[in-house]
DNA sequence: TTTGCTGTGTGCGCTAGCGAACAAACAGAA
DNA sequence: TTCTGTTTGTTCGCTAGCGCACACAGCAAA
């Protein structure tokens, strides 16, 4: 399915599919460019174990990464999602070198990554792209927040309504790949729990569901069913990582 | 109680007592110190409210604040506390702006502040003292996390252990002014749910509860019955945000 | 075809925590 | 002292989600 046994001179698949490469200025790009690696995520690959140093950063493109806490018991719950919007390993530039959570892929596509090193210099050069990075740290900071409180107050329905469309808004298309058993994991649910709130949604019209495979057939039906909590963080990426009006790639 | 009415021609209270004001390097002192406003942070105050532009950072000293998101619903939940090692207004240097949570004082006492201006202006200088802000940062994300996997996974119990010897950390000596009620709304809990937490650690002996004043009487005893979460953002913290070995202030 | 595996649907008893209502203890003011 | 408001303790029915067990459907390999 990947592309990645093909020989190519040069990746295809544009690195500036992903907003954090796309928006850098054309100084920066050139700086960057040299140091940005194509690289296949399939899914379950894990980017960074908890406490792990890691050795690069990821700029997703088609894939999405999970942020997930495992908990000593083995249960688990996933704090944020990263994809084309963002990057994985923020603990690189942010001087922690590790954090204690765990990267995966959730679902499968490719992405660029970089060395540490070379993340750390560019961030330390201490330009518009160390704001960029800073400013999608605290959107990211935001969707943890949010899924706090969202892992307090609101029924499962709404949690797995907040988190297809999230996963979504990172994917094109309507369709997801994606277990019960692993939305479960990733909502820190039981997977009969998934079962019966995705059932919901189904007899609802929003969705259809087949055996790991998730079409969403009314979008807008979802954000409604949808607690509030979607909504403030996709505002709150919208805010802090605006498209630039004035330049076209 | 608070010595805010007499007047002094210089704050007596360190402002190094806070950590972050307290390792900056000499030569960074020299650059903060005219920026630094003491300021009394009494019970309830309000530091910034969701959304809304923020004017200062607040160092605490001896105060704690919380950031709490509030729910249209009107149900609340804490996802960090800040006391003396740290910060109140991460999104004024990570260029935000503004974050959708709300700062509240939990533990009146005492604190500096910056304005949004003299703060940007020292960060940017992109320094030691940066690197110290982010290092922050970082550490207040792990404790964002681990509040919200600590909210999916753990018992009632367990979170009031965990947000007793947070907040305990915070402060000098045992004791805590608060009532249950407003735990609860910290946690994000009944009233009587935290009536009812309580009641069993004070069976146990591990605390004195009295009309709004708690004194933990077996700190061993309350870390043995938390969950992990505590040490684990303990451990996250102290490795972030050591103390220098080297200078003495 | 059988076998086996992976997903999904269902049923059951159980518990933590909710919501609401109310009682009791306490503290400070009148 | 009495009054009043605040804080804490207690009860009761209710529900979302858990843990467990199991049925069944789709699919692929043998």
């Amino acid at each position: 399915m990947l592309p990645s046994l093909t020989p190519r001179p040069r990746p295809l698949p544009d690195p500036r599919a992903n907003y954090l490469l796309a928006t850098l200025t054309d100084e920066e790009w050139l700086l960057w460019e040299p140091h940005l690696e194509w690289t296949a995520m399939p899914l379950g690959q894990v980017l960074y174990e908890s406490g792990q140093k890691q050795s690069h950063v990821y700029f997703p493109t088609t894939s999405i990464v999970s942020l997930l806490y495992v908990l000593e018991s083995g249960a688990s719950a996933e704090i944020a999602v990263v994809g084309h919007e963002g990057v994985v390993g923020i603990s690189l530039f942010m001087g922690g070198e590790t954090t204690p959570s765990r990267a995966v892929v959730q679902s499968a596509g490719e992405g660029y990554r970089m060395r540490a090193s070379a993340i750390k210099e560019a961030f330390n050069r201490a330009g518009v792209a160390m704001h960029l990075l800073l400013r999608y740290t605290q959107a990211l900071l935001t969707q943890m927040a949010q899924t706090a409180v969202c892992n307090r107050h609101h029924l499962l329905d709404q949690q797995l309504c907040r988190w297809l469309l999230l996963s979504l808004d990172r994917l094109t298309g309507n369709d997801l790949v994606m277990t019960q058993e692993l939305i479960a994991n990733m909502l820190g649910v039981r997977r009969e729990g998934v079962t019966e709130a995705a059932l919901k949604l189904q007899k609802l019209g929003l969705i259809a569901y087949a055996r790991g495979h998730i079409t969403v057939l009314d979008r807008p039906g979802l954000e409604q069913r949808c607690c509030e909590c979607y909504a403030v963080v996709k505002d709150e990426y919208d805010r802090l990582l605006p498209w630039p009006v004035k330049r076209e790639n």
